[in-house]
DNA sequence: AGCGCCTAATGAACACCGTTCAGTTAAGAT
DNA sequence: ATCTTAACTGAACGGTGTTCATTAGGCGCT
């Protein structure tokens, strides 16, 4: 049994990493085995080695199917809304879609490479356009700011966001009764935002006062 | 070699935990392995296992000393400070700590007993003992606030210290140059606070900071 | 039809891992 | 000196990632 050819290269890796995906969500990350993805689509531990560089390859293939489905997820939730609703709308996708992919969300974080060397460049510039949704909408929301003010505030939102949904999916938050996260977030953006234009108004009449 | 009592229980106990922050801090939280514990302390495998019921609970002690540390950082790094600046002096050591401990603090967030059955009970009591600290200095500052406002502005915060100590030790911030985190929980506190209050406060806040 | 070639595919082998437990051995009691 | 006892051991089991010599099936050629 060899020189089969009943799949393609292609699909042998999307057979692969359905079936890595579905061992995931299962089972969570650490359960994920060659030996048992291998199995799962009926070939040999070898021949995942064809097709894979090693395990840290296909979880990174996996992550990057994951960030994929996160950015569809966020522009969908985002479609047709004013600028005003749309970071809210972002945050309320990423904790859903964190909520709904438990395990894959959490191998987006917790995977690293032996020595960090080789975090691949795609995944950066994922990670890059995925910020750029929250840059943009802040750029129209606060039309005289600067780039790197937008830039601050972007990451700085962004991080808030993840923030919370790390700790509730770690189940850490407990806020007495739930709903807490949805409502941290509202209260991160609302507060932030709003201190945002508080902040701006103050220098400005603390550098009026001076002046 | 047998029944040498070299050592107490507790000694022991401690040179274990020791030997394994020194193999965490070294070679990260993967490289953690009975075999490597038991080892570097001039034991048998076996014997580790009369110590610690087994890795998971080793893995649960290292995280209660990192959490003591944790602790004592945030409060030396807070004392004689007044409420209205302990807030960043408490994000600022967090960070600091995270920074210094890499791995003991990664092993914090992601380490997760199978099922999540027993997240132990005194881990819960340390957090909540966390957050006692942020929750008093938000009440010193916000004296008629009610107690879900507190808690809910408490977890919010630090929630967003949290992801951006994750996303900065996971070098997946790269804000243009560095000083990144220190700036973002800088942006995070300031404008959350002033947005909290409104913009009357904002300027007493900043014309308080520039005494 | 027969013959080789080539390569997809295999799975045994290696070095590790966590965990267990029958067995060994030394310290202290008798 | 012998016994008891428990601290300690390390081989064993089933799992892991990874490699690579071997195999065998599809393909082109004669």
């Amino acid at each position: 049994m060899a020189r089969r050819n009943d799949h393609s290269r292609e699909e042998l890796q999307a057979m692969a990493l359905s079936a890595a995906e579905q061992l995931l969500d299962e089972q969570g990350g650490a359960a994920l085995s060659t030996r048992k993805v291998a199995t799962a689509i009926g070939y040999s531990v070898g021949s995942l080695y064809l097709i894979f560089k090693n395990l840290d390859d296909l979880c990174w293939q996996i992550n990057a199917r994951t960030l994929q489905g996160l950015k569809l997820a966020l522009d969908e939730a985002a479609v047709d809304q004013p600028a005003q609703l749309r970071l809210k709308c972002y945050a309320q996708a990423y904790l859903n879609y964190a909520q709904q992919w438990p395990h894959r969300w959490a191998l987006l974080y917790e995977h690293r490479s032996p020595e960090d060397l080789d975090a691949p460049e795609w995944l950066h510039a994922a990670i890059a356009d995925l910020f750029s949704r929250i840059e943009q909408t802040l750029r129209e929301l606060k039309t005289d700011e600067s780039d790197e003010e937008i830039t601050l505030a972007a990451r700085t939102l962004w991080s808030g966001v993840h923030g919370i949904t790390m700790l509730k999916l770690r189940d850490k938050l407990y806020l007495g009764a739930d709903a807490g996260p949805e409502l941290m977030c509202e209260s991160l953006i609302d507060r932030y935002m709003t201190g945002w234009s508080g902040t701006k108004q103050a220098v400005n009449a603390l550098q009026g006062e001076q002046l």
